[in-house]
DNA sequence: CACCCAATGCCTAATTTTCAGGCATTGGGT
DNA sequence: ACCCAATGCCTGAAAATTAGGCATTGGGTG
């Protein structure tokens, strides 16, 4: 079946924490919001933590599943700053929270994933080394994460569809130019 | 508990009759667009008239307890008018259908609330005979159930706000006047 | 016109989900 | 240092959902 109740416990946690911070928000404001009894939700999360990691893996999950390959890895990112837009006041309440580490594994899986696929469309034909091959996902990634990371920071601030697109205008030759350093002859 | 699954029918009965017309919906269309069992389709509805049913009472419900007190029955009216052009073709679809009556039966229920509200708003101490009292209520409420048939029969593609505005301007004294002439000294 | 097949409405029994109530522990605020 | 609300967990009862089946109906097709 559909889990309505699940779902509906997230909606109601994502409404709350668009209300006010993560450390106001008990399990009793949450089955009170949807309405349900406090033992239905530890039947479904073990706790709040938990309920987070589920928000926020759906989220990421539905974002690379959407992405089955990846041409330009900024389409990726930008996906990503989608989701996060559209629940803004909640995600920074997550990021400006003690849980904030869950934000990044699922952002770091997300950006592993889009570097990964990405690659994957770009080398074609070409063999470079496994050394090489792993420094450059290393700095793809880490340039995802980074982007998005700083963004977060500043309360999502910036106009970063913006600096998003300008970054990948400078950056575009440069993936080729890296790949082919790496060339093995 | 909330019902989540209830709503979740009726949700997707919404959403299907907003693609096609009732006849070409059933039951096992309903269930599967939720992702759920045929028999829990019955647990919760006798069977789709059913369902028309309480997704109407639903509405006209949620419109008469969102006016306590009437003061100008238009308002009523176009409450009724904005939750049916909500869900627009949906609405169409049921009227144009052969359980025209449940809606048409809610409708009446909707106008006779309006008005029974309305007059005794308006009525305040003036007393007047019950019989005089009946012949303008069922003159109120055929004017409001007429007004939205009117409307629905032709799609809804009048500018109903429009014309409900000018109508209550130009019966805006009519009511005090017949109340006056039905008044006993 | 007869046929067929999908849809309906209903049933039973098993399983899953939700609830009510209680209890020991924890930790932040006064 | 204390208190009280929140937590996490437990049990058993109740409610909701499921699987599978069955007789009936009615619209569409050959």
């Amino acid at each position: 079946m559909a889990n309505f109740t699940k779902k509906a416990i997230e909606a109601s946690f994502i409404k709350l924490l668009t209300e006010r911070p993560l450390s106001q928000i008990t399990v009793k404001d949450i089955v009170t919001d949807c309405g349900i009894n406090r033992n239905t939700f530890y039947y479904y999360f073990e706790d709040i933590p938990k309920l987070i990691e589920t928000v926020v893996e759906e989220d990421m999950v539905t974002i690379i599943q959407s992405y089955p390959t990846v041409d330009n890895f900024g389409d990726c990112l930008e996906a990503v700053l989608d989701t996060a837009l559209s629940k803004k006041r909640a995600v920074l309440h997550i990021y400006h929270s003690t849980n904030r580490d869950i934000y990044e594994m699922y952002l770091w899986k997300v950006c592993d994933y889009a570097i990964e696929a990405y690659l994957s469309t770009v080398l074609g034909g070409h063999k470079i080394k496994e050394n090489d091959l792993d420094i450059i996902k290393k700095y793809l990634s880490s340039l995802g994460f980074g982007i998005v990371s700083n963004w977060l920071r500043n309360d999502m601030s910036d106009d970063i569809r913006t600096v998003l697109m300008r970054l990948m205008d400078i950056k575009k030759g440069m993936l080729k130019e890296m790949i082919h350093r790496c060339e093995e002859t």
